[in-house]
RNA sequence: GGAGAAAUGGCAGAGUGGUCGAAUGCGGCAGUCUUGAAAACUGUUGAGGGUCACACCUCCGGGGGUUCGAAUCCCUCUUUCUCCGCCA
């Protein structure tokens, strides 16, 4: 949520940066700012309405205890009609305030100035590529194929216990997921992290803090009986860890990661790009989010950006990076760059990584501030990442690495699977 | 799941209808003293809205109510603690 002084004062740069999200924003930063205008006159009246009343409850005391009753009754006339007036203040207050908030809700994060043009994927610009893609043998497959074929995920047993999307991993494929777990968590940690295990469901302000309500509700799946929510992303408990927090500014940087399953509903997704790992209802993901002074934050996300290179190094995997077109840009982010493995058999990018800064878009939402060096309370910057996702990644290794006679176990992984191939 | 108790500022902890945004202690910050530090002493120290700045308004777990007036009374939700039950 973009903070309203800031409108106020950037109109126009507002207008013009949310412009290349191909959304003409003119008419809805004007409401925004009559809104609020009315918002704080309405405000001011209810206030000179309360100080009026407060001074004559006062006023009422002081008769009764001098013994003055009959004065002291004659004064409650007054307040009862400054309680009328007040409470339709206070309505008025409400519905100026709820219009207000609907209205923020709509405008996305305004793009940082490096973001490209464009309303599609096709304008994302590469920044980065690197890693040979390997030539495979006659007959290469695909992972959903070498899945069955080594028997390591039944996709199948999946649909019978739960549904579509719900992949049981076996064997030496259960194993792998935890090895990638357990090298990912290891390899942000090393980085300065801090390993956190976080609840898998969560409540409502939790998911309205980080954005997911109330716009985005049927993409989560949602507990009823207690109205909680399945996480799609350790984004969302991650970051609520900071909710209507107060930092030191000595706290900052605050750099934690956490590996928790995701939980997706995907509804309108469907066709080939879903097949096997490439899109799913629940997967498992290793997330790191920083929390960052807002002089630092854009000098977090290069090394964020590094971080998940390194990574992807160690597993010599080919990837590249993308610097996202404003199109294409997450709603809340106001600069993301997605990685993505190249897929060998399937001839195609998959994206495993997506490291944003949301600047303060998530942070007015969150109350999330700290205490700058003038001892005011000050928004920080959020940013988060992948590092990294499983499935695309397995995915990944699985094509990439397949031989006629199996599939073989990146190097840096093999201490933690135990096994040199499959 | 049942019975009971509780939730107050960074922390501890007073406050059961009016002058309480809130005693006191600890912690933090600034100063005095000191070569420096500690101790001692003095002052200061919550958040949000609003204003050029004041004023002013709101917030004592969340929401609602009673009252001229609520931290204080009532309802409700959440959380914590104690006991019982169940349980990995």
């Amino acid at each position: 949520m973009l903070q309203v002084p800031f409108i106020r004062d950037n109109k126009a740069v507002v207008i013009e940066r949310l412009s290349k999200r191909n959304i003409d924003a003119a008419k809805l930063i004007d409401d925004v700012i009559v809104l609020d205008e009315k918002r704080r006159s309405t405000q001011a009246d209810l206030d000179n309405t309360l100080a009026e009343s407060n001074s004559i409850s006062k006023e009422i005391g002081n008769l009764f205890k001098s013994g003055k009753v009959e004065e002291a009754n004659a004064l409650k006339a007054k307040t009862g009609e400054l309680k009328e007036a007040s409470k339709t203040l206070t309505e008025q207050l409400n519905t100026t305030a709820e219009s207000l908030q609907e209205l923020l809700f709509q405008i996305p994060n305004v793009p940082h100035e490096s973001v490209p043009d464009g309303n599609s994927e096709e304008d994302n610009e590469e920044v980065f590529k690197a890693g040979e893609v390997p030539s495979l043998h006659e007959g290469a497959q695909p992972h959903w194929e070498l899945a069955k074929k080594y028997d390591i995920i039944d996709f199948e047993l999946g649909n019978k216990i739960t549904g579509a999307g719900f992949p049981v991993y076996k064997g030496k494929g259960a194993r792998l997921q935890r090895a990638l777990i357990a090298y990912f968590l290891d390899k942000n940690t090393a980085a300065g992290y801090t390993e956190y295990q976080l609840p898998h469901l969560v409540n409502e302000a939790s998911g309205i803090g980080t954005g997911q309500l109330p716009d985005k509700e049927g993409q989560m799946y949602h507990v009823t009986e207690d109205n909680l929510y399945l996480i799609p992303t350790a984004e969302v408990p991650g970051t609520n860890i900071f909710r209507n927090t107060v930092l030191n500014e000595a706290d900052l940087p605050i750099g934690i990661t956490g590996y928790t399953p995701c939980f997706r509903r995907e509804a309108g997704s469907y066709g080939a790009h879903v097949r096997g790992l490439n899109r799913l209802h629940q997967f498992d993901k290793v997330e790191i989010i920083r929390v960052e002074h807002p002089t630092k934050s854009y000098e977090a996300l290069d090394s964020m950006v590094n971080h998940v290179k390194g990574i992807l190094e160690e597993l010599k995997l080919p990837y590249r990076i993308l610097r996202l077109c404003a199109g294409d840009t997450s709603f809340a982010s106001a600069l993301t760059y997605d990685f993505e493995v190249f897929s060998t058999a399937q001839d195609r990018w998959l994206e495993v990584s997506s490291v944003s800064n949301f600047e303060t878009f998530q942070a007015n939402r969150l109350k999330l501030r700290f205490k700058n060096a003038n001892g005011k309370n000050e928004l920080a910057h959020t940013l988060n990442g992948s590092s990294l996702a499983l499935p695309r990644i397995l995915a990944g290794i699985l094509e990439n690495y397949q031989t006629e006679t199996g599939i073989d176990i990146p190097e840096v992984l093999r201490s933690y699977t135990g096994f040199d191939s499959i």
